[in-house]
DNA sequence: AGCACGCCGACT
DNA sequence: GTCGGCGTGCTC
C-alpha cells in the first residue's frame, strides 16, 4: 500500500497559519478521502477542523513532523476543483485567509462547533469542584463562560494534571433524515412467507404483497402507511422476519414551494433580438465573452436574460443569476420561478442556516438548474454552468464590506471564463469601470434604447429648492411638487416619491448653542426616530431619549432638523389628509416579507402615494405610477467619496425609471438645491453616454477609477494617538518602498472616526501597476500582523465607499 | 486562536 | 530559591 499525504488548510485564522499544513493519510481513509472535503487533525496540542486542498503522494517533511488525520467529516467533498481554484484566486485577490474564503464559500452550518469539555482528573480544592464544575466530575465550557482569574485557576490545575480539557470537534451540519424501509428483493422467500401465514393475519399479508410488487424498493416509512393501511407493529414484525430492512433517508425541507404559474414568453423587439442573439451565440460557440447590457429603464433587460436562460437550459446547461438584493426585487424573483418554475433555487438573506443548507444540498445534488440570488449565491456549487447574468452590475452591495471584501461581479467573470461561457452584466446605469471596459472592446457592448411596448421615458422637471424656500416657509414640498399630486390624487393615478437618505440623517440641535446629542461610543450624530422618540446611532446602535433640555447650555429650545421619512410623511398627511399613503423605510420593512406585503398592496391601488427612501428606486413595476418626486436629490452629492456624482445619477435615474412604465406617460420632478449640477442635468435628460463621458473626464482629471486602481487600507486602534502613529508609519513605509508614480494620501481620520470605542484612520493608494502594488501590500499585511499592539489594518481593493 | 516556553521581577 | 507576570514563537 503507498502511502498518501494530503495538504490541510486548518480553520487557524491567522497570517502565521494561512499555508497549507501536511498530514498523513491512514491507511483505512486512502479510499474515501477525497479533495474538498473537511477533516478534522491534530494541531498543536488541540484539535481543528480543516479542508483538503492537495493529496500527494510523497512529503518533503521528515516523517516524524507529519501527523495522520483524525476523522474524515464529509461523506462527499463540500468543495469541487472549480471551487478549490476559486479560493486560490480570491485570496490573493481580497488580502484575506484561505480558511476565511474557503468558509465564506459555504453555508453556515459547515463551520465547525468546537465542544469543549473540562474534566477533575486528580484531587482539586473543593472550593474549585463546588463554585468552578459546580459540585461535578466534568463540565462543557464555551470561552468567556469564567472570569479571567479563573481561567488562569483552571490553566494552572492542567499544567498539574489535575484537569483535562478534551476539545470535540462537531459538524453542525445535520442531514435531515427520515425513516424508511428498504424492501427485500428474495421473491421465493417472500412467497413462502406469505404461504406460511396464518389466514388471521390480514395486515402482514396486505404487506407482503405490497414488497412482492415493489421488490428492492426504498419506502418512506410515512409514504407507505399512507398507501397501505399499515400499523408500526406489522412494519416491525417485518423488520424482524427480514421481509423489510430500516433504513434512512434524506429529508429535504423545501421553504419554496408556493406554486407560480408559468409565464409565457415576451415577443422580442429588434434590439432585444440583436442582443439575444449575441450572447446565445457565444454560447454556442463555447466562447467566454463577458456582455455589457445597457438597456434604459424599462427596456426590457430581463426578458433578454430569460431567453438566453431557456436556450442555455435547452442544452442542458445551468445558470446562475445575481441580484442586487433579493428583498428589493420580489418582482423580478417572480418572473424568474415563473419562467423556470420547481427548478430554480432562490438564495436570500432570509433564509435560515439550516434552509440555506437545504438550497445548497438541492444545487450541489444538481437538483436546481437555476440559481437566483445576491452576492454569496455567486458561490452556488452549479456545476455545468452556461450563463451568468449579474443584474444591476453597477450596484454597490456586490462587494461585501467586510472580509473577505470579495467582488461578486469579478468572481462571476471568473467562473464565466473558467466555464468559457457568455456572462451578462446588466445595467442602465454601467459602473463607469464597466462601461470604460466596454469602451475597450473588453466587453462587447449592447445596447437597448427602447421602452417595452412603446412606452416613453418621464418628462424630468427640476425644482430649484433655493427658490422655493426663499419665497416661503420651510418645506419639503415645492408649489410645483403640491400640483402635480393634487392632479394625481384627483385624477386616481399613483405616485411615488423618494426621500435620498444617502449619506444624510435627521438630527436634533440646541438652536441657541447649536449643539447637537452624539452617541457616546462613535461621537456622531444620532438620528431622531420619532415612531419610538428616541435618538438612535445608526452605526452601534445605542439608543437614548429625545433631550427636552440641551445639554450643553441647558436651553429648553430644542429642535429638530434634517428629514426623515416619518416627518415627511406627517407633513404630506396634512398637505392631502384624504390620501392613503404607503410609507417604506427601514422601520417599516423591517419585518420578514412587509416589504413585499407593502407592493402588492401599492400594486393592487389600495395607495395612492408610496413615500421611501431609496430602497423604491429598485426594479418596481407599477403601470399606474405616473408621477415620481424626488425631494431631495443632492444629499449624496455632498458625501466624501469620488462615486458621488455616480451615486447620484444613478439613483435619480433608477427612481425615474418608476414612472410611466406602461400606456399613461409619467412624469418626475426633481427638488434640488444644485440644479446645474451635471449628475442631476444628465439624469433630467435621460443621458447616460453623456454622464459617462464627463465623468471619465472628471475621473481622468482626479486620476480615479477607471484611470487608476484604488486601494483603500484603514486602520483602527482603540487609543487614538496609537492608531494616528501606526498609520504614520504605514504611510512613511509606502512611500519610501513604492513606486514614484503611486499616489498616497493620507493617513487621516475616517470621516466616522470613531466607532464601537476604536478610532479609524485610512490612507488610499492610487496606482497604475497592479502587480508590483499586490506585492507591497502583501508585505504590508505581514508586517502589519507581527506587529504588536491591537491595532487592526485592512485592505480594501477598488473600495466602494469611503466612508 | 491557543498554548508552551522562557525571561524577569517579587516574594514566602 | 520559587512563583507567576507577560512577550515570543510554533502548530504539519
Amino acid at each position: 500500500m503507498t502511502k498518501q499525504y494530503a495538504q490541510i488548510i486548518v480553520d487557524v485564522p491567522t497570517m502565521q497559519t494561512d499555508q497549507p499544513y501536511t498530514y498523513a493519510v491512514p491507511e483505512n481513509m486512502i479510499d474515501s478521502l477525497l479533495l474538498g472535503m473537511r477533516v478534522t487533525v491534530p494541531f498543536g496540542r488541540r484539535n481543528v477542523m480543516g479542508f483538503v486542498v492537495g493529496l500527494t503522494a510523497s512529503t518533503d517533511l521528515p516523517e516524524e513532523q507529519v501527523r495522520p488525520i483524525q476523522q474524515i467529516l464529509d461523506l462527499t467533498p463540500v468543495l469541487n476543483t472549480e471551487l478549490l481554484n476559486l479560493s486560490d484566486y480570491l485570496a490573493s485577490e481580497t488580502f484575506a485567509f484561505r480558511i476565511t474564503i474557503l468558509q465564506t464559500m459555504l453555508p453556515n452550518v459547515f463551520k465547525a462547533n468546537y465542544e469543549r469539555t473540562l474534566r477533575i482528573i486528580d484531587e482539586v480544592d473543593d472550593d474549585v469542584r463546588d463554585r468552578l464544575f459546580k459540585g461535578l466530575d466534568e463540565i462543557a465550557f464555551k470561552t468567556g463562560d469564567f472570569t479571567e482569574s479563573d481561567m488562569a485557576t483552571l490553566l494552572k490545575l492542567r499544567r498539574q494534571h489535575k484537569i483535562d480539557v478534551e476539545v470535540a470537534v462537531h459538524d453542525k451540519a445535520k442531514i435531515k433524515t427520515q425513516l424508511a424501509y428498504q424492501f427485500s428483493d428474495d421473491v421465493e422467500f417472500l412467497e413462502d412467507e406469505l404461504r406460511g401465514l396464518r389466514s388471521s393475519a390480514k395486515k402482514q399479508a396486505t404487506l407482503l404483497q405490497f414488497i412482492l410488487c415493489h421488490l428492492a424498493e426504498t419506502w418512506v416509512k410515512k409514504d407507505l402507511q399512507e398507501v397501505i393501511d399499515i400499523s408500526d407493529a406489522v412494519l416491525n414484525q417485518a423488520v424482524t422476519k427480514k421481509w423489510i430492512m430500516k433504513t434512512k433517508v434524506e429529508l429535504l425541507r423545501d421553504p419554496f414551494h408556493a406554486e407560480v404559474k408559468q409565464t409565457a414568453l415576451l415577443e422580442l423587439n429588434a434590439q432585444q433580438q440583436e442582443a439575444y442573439e449575441r450572447i446565445s451565440g457565444t454560447f454556442d460557440a463555447q466562447r467566454f465573452q463577458p456582455f455589457l447590457l445597457e438597456g434604459i429603464t424599462g427596456s426590457g433587460k430581463t426578458e433578454v436574460y430569460l431567453q438566453v436562460a431557456q436556450h442555455v437550459f435547452e442544452q442542458g446547461k445551468t445558470v446562475l443569476f445575481l441580484v442586487p438584493e433579493i428583498a428589493l426585487t420580489p418582482q423580478m424573483v417572480r418572473r424568474v420561478k415563473g419562467r423556470f418554475g420547481a427548478q430554480t433555487a432562490v438564495l436570500h438573506s432570509g433564509l435560515s442556516d439550516g434552509e440555506r443548507y437545504d438550497e445548497w444540498r438541492r444545487i450541489e445534488r444538481g437538483d436546481v438548474k437555476i440559481v437566483v440570488g445576491a452576492r454569496s449565491a455567486v458561490f452556488a456549487p452549479l456545476t455545468n454552468i452556461g450563463l451568468i447574468i449579474v443584474d444591476e452590475e453597477h450596484e454597490t452591495t456586490y462587494k461585501q464590506s467586510d472580509n473577505p471584501r470579495y467582488d461578486a461581479r469579478n468572481i462571476a467573470l471568473w467562473r464565466g471564463q473558467y466555464y468559457q461561457i457568455p456572462v451578462i452584466l446588466g445595467s442602465a446605469t454601467p459602473s463607469l469601470e464597466s462601461r470604460a471596459r466596454a469602451q475597450r472592446g473588453v466587453y462587447e457592448l449592447l445596447t437597448l434604447t427602447q421602452r417595452a411596448g412603446g412606452a416613453k421615458l418621464p418628462s424630468v422637471n427640476v425644482i430649484d429648492m433655493k427658490e422655493t424656500l426663499s419665497r416661503g416657509p420651510e418645506t419639503n414640498f415645492s408649489e410645483e411638487l403640491r400640483i402635480k399630486l393634487a392632479d394625481r390624487l384627483a385624477k386616481g393615478e399613483q405616485s411615488v416619491l423618494m426621500l435620498n437618505r444617502r449619506g444624510f440623517s435627521s438630527f436634533v440641535m440646541c438652536r441657541d448653542c447649536g449643539y447637537v446629542p452624539c452617541d457616546p461610543n462613535c461621537n456622531l450624530a444620532m438620528t431622531l426616530h420619532m415612531d419610538t422618540h428616541t435618538l438612535k446611532c445608526h452605526y452601534c446602535g445605542h439608543e437614548e431619549k429625545i433631550p427636552t433640555v440641551c445639554a450643553q447650555c441647558g436651553s429648553k429650545r430644542i429642535r429638530y432638523y434634517g428629514t426623515g421619512t416619518e416627518k415627511v410623511e406627517a407633513e404630506l398627511q396634512e398637505l392631502f389628509p384624504d390620501a392613503r399613503v404607503i410609507r417604506m423605510d427601514q422601520d417599516t420593512t423591517r419585518k420578514k416579507g412587509s416589504m413585499d406585503k407593502m407592493l402588492q398592496k401599492f400594486g393592487n391601488h389600495e395607495a395612492d402615494i408610496l413615500l421611501g427612501t431609496q430602497m423604491i428606486a429598485k426594479g418596481l413595476d407599477f403601470p399606474d405610477v405616473t408621477l415620481v418626486g424626488v425631494l431631495n436629490a443632492d444629499t449624496s452629492l455632498g458625501l466624501p467619496d469620488f462615486h458621488a456624482s455616480e451615486r447620484t445619477f444613478q439613483l435619480l435615474t433608477q427612481v425615474s425609471g418608476r414612472a410611466g412604465r406602461a400606456k399613461k406617460p409619467g412624469e418626475v420632478l426633481v427638488q434640488t438645491f444644485n440644479p446645474q449640477h451635471y449628475a442631476i442635468t444628465y439624469a433630467q435628460n435621460h443621458d447616460y453616454e453623456g454622464f459617462y463621458r464627463q465623468e471619465m473626464a472628471v475621473r481622468h482629471a482626479g486620476n480615479y477609477a477607471p484611470y487608476y486602481y484604488t486601494v483603500q487600507i484603514q486602520a483602527s486602534h482603540s487609543d487614538e494617538n496609537q492608531a494616528a502613529i501606526q498609520m504614520l508609519k504605514v504611510a512613511r513605509w509606502l512611500r519610501s518602498h513604492a513606486e514614484k508614480d503611486v499616489i498616497i494620501l493620507g493617513p487621516s481620520p475616517k470621516p466616522i472616526a470613531k466607532m464601537r470605542k476604536r478610532y479609524y484612520f485610512q490612507i488610499i493608494l492610487k496606482f497604475k501597476k497592479r502587480n508590483e502594488m499586490d506585492t507591497l501590500l502583501q508585505e504590508l499585511q505581514n508586517r502589519a500582523q507581527k506587529a504588536k499592539g491591537d491595532l487592526q489594518l485592512s485592505i480594501d481593493r477598488d473600495p466602494v465607499s469611503f466612508m
